[in-house]
DNA sequence: ATTTTCTTTAATCAAATGATTAAAAACTCC
DNA sequence: GGAGTTTTTAATCATTTGATTAAAGAAAAT
């Protein structure tokens, strides 16, 4: 068996499909074009995927993975609230300049089909719950869901908007590669002087 | 001519284009289904519309429009900038009250197609400048396109990343109101701190 | 009332699209 | 090197989908 070439190929599919799905979404992603950008027959998308469906759903599963396990870790590691955040932050700027738009690829999906997306992930208010209590205990603040959701705004929403921004900011990429750099190490300084 | 019953059918076509559109794209939204919806005939969509695509450009360009006129205003306003960041900031949330995933609907429109985006709009850097410069003379501060981007993501991401948070926070539609409520009154003192 | 114009419908078309099939090609193992 | 297995391809199918057409229905104008 070509265990090597196997990869390779299912791996290339993946690959061109994790491409499209994340500019286009599920519906406007086509099969063909999946074959096409990955340089292979169509029948080979259904040989290993069995459908353009099921393929989706191994992307979705790998990127809801990538969003989420590193902050996980993160959330869960016996550490104080400061290094926690840069942590935070760190992490998912990390991630975003790797995935840019994997954000806006998993809000559509799941906007599109809430339910479906329910039944199928794990995730909870368990996944917060321990930095959500250690902000609220060791700084004795109501807001410890405000300030959380307030992270990810900051870190996250630059890389859904960035199309827009570009526009309305006028900078180019390099630019905007420079100003995620200076965020990375405002936005704990900002989370700070809201406690 | 039955004038009024003119306005009424398109503008139930609007309305459920308009609907599918925001929840589904353009894509992922079929004519049948905004038939269905407006319950009329499919024929009808393209007597009055000529095509799905150019009924989709006029949801976008009337999306676009409640998007930005109403922020354009206040920045051009002459008063000073904890009155405009307050303004921002309630007039976006009372938006996104009406139109909870416009800005996912325009974002991801813009991340499909870019370049096809910017020939259209009539975006550029002199939609911020007024505001961007109010905040660079008064404040003396060179971070004013952060601060900027900083109202515009810890009052748009919310809403963006809602089906996400509800399940995050374990939050009810009843308590994500009450918390965006919050939010419309922190949100100016946050910004005030990071001045 | 009758003609004319505007609106709506059912039926249909052509292209796009997800998936399958049968056969060829490549590879493995003996 | 040949049988058996896995991978790949070209061709095809059935359905979906955006759009059109021809005719019916409703409203307006004369």
């Amino acid at each position: 068996m070509s265990e090597q070439q196997d990869i390779k190929t299912e791996e290339k599919i993946k690959n061109a499909a994790l491409k499209l799905f994340y500019k286009n979404g599920f519906a406007g992603t086509k099969t063909r074009d999946i074959a096409e950008e990955a340089g292979i027959n169509i029948a080979l998308l259904n040989y290993y995927f069995r459908s353009k469906e099921k393929l989706f759903e191994i992307i979705m599963e790998e990127s809801l993975q990538k969003m989420f396990t590193g902050v996980k870790n993160v959330f869960n590691k016996p550490s104080n609230i400061d290094e926690k955040i840069k942590s935070i932050v760190d992490n998912y700027i990390e991630n975003l300049r790797i995935n840019p738009n994997l954000p806006l690829f998993v809000l559509s999906a799941i906007q599109a089909d809430a339910t479906g997306f329910m039944k199928k992930t794990h995730l909870s208010k368990d996944f917060i719950s321990p930095f959500f209590n250690q902000i609220k205990e060791e700084l004795q603040t109501e807001n410890a869901l405000q300030i959380i959701l307030n992270i990810l705004a900051l870190t996250i929403f630059p890389f859904i908007a960035k199309p827009l921004w570009l526009i309305l900011s006028d900078m180019n990429d390099e630019q905007f590669t420079d100003f995620i750099e200076e965020r990375r190490k405002l936005i704990p300084a900002w989370i700070k002087t809201m406690l």
